[in-house]
DNA sequence: ACATTATGATTACATTTGTAATCATAACTA
DNA sequence: TAGTTATGATTACAAATGTAATCATAATGT
């Protein structure tokens, strides 16, 4: 069983999901920029991750390879049915709803969900 | 600024976005049913809501009626915003297309979303 | 009126999380 | 070769969280 993920885990974990393998250092600069974060606090996130088996890594001398150990997308998919129940009981369409609201959607958002729903309408009519 | 709402608080509070004001005993008979949680443990919840300013009550007796003070979907819309751009960089489409891809999407939410985008169309098109 | 009960308030306590600092050690530098 | 440095491991510590138990008190039943 995944032990959970807590947020600011998350953002190394997408740092990795972007780049990997990684070092420590490559990491550290990256995310001491988008945050305000201070090195250890960074290596203990990594080693937070290690333990969790959310990531691995292989030596490299003195230092250490980070990579991902978890898949991008299964994450993204529990994580994201997770919330929609909590929060709108299991239906996507209104959280939609919310961003078209706010004018959150992009062009590209609009043009990606029509294919789907085109692609859906295939499937599932006849 | 809105103290932080947990996980478990917001069983809580989508009990009482259901309905209010309600009685910190119904709340309880609605949350032992779907969770295993002690009467104490709702008690508890419901106190730290009140804290965080995000439920209120009045008096009814010896007991309280309690009700939400922040709005569902002002809170839904934030929640979105920023679980979207945590997991998926921003862009919701790829949040649906894992919904359609598990087949996860109902008839009800395609219809819902067809017309999302069509007014989306309709008003940034010309 | 008194014991019992229901209810909110207060306290409890282990775990997780955010945010580092310190420690041990291998490597590099002068 | 000895001091300095970089790096992972270990330790720190307050706040938040999950999950209640205990306390004080008002209401209720008998």
């Amino acid at each position: 069983m995944m032990k959970e993920i807590s947020n600011a885990e998350l953002n190394v974990l997408n740092v990795l999901w972007k780049k990997s393998p990684i070092s420590a250092s490559e990491v550290v600069a990256l995310l001491t920029q988008s945050h305000d974060w201070h090195e250890k606090t960074v290596k203990t996130l990594l080693n937070r991750l290690v333990k969790k088996q959310a990531i691995g890594f292989e030596k490299q001398g003195r230092s250490y390879l980070y990579h991902p150990l978890i898949d991008q997308s299964d994450y993204q998919l529990k994580e994201s049915e997770s919330f929609i129940e909590r929060l709108f009981s299991g239906r996507v369409a209104p959280l939609v709803a919310g961003f078209a609201r706010e004018n959150k959607l992009s062009a590209e958002d609009v043009e990606e969900l029509q294919q789907l729903i085109d692609t859906w309408q295939e499937e599932n009519k006849l």
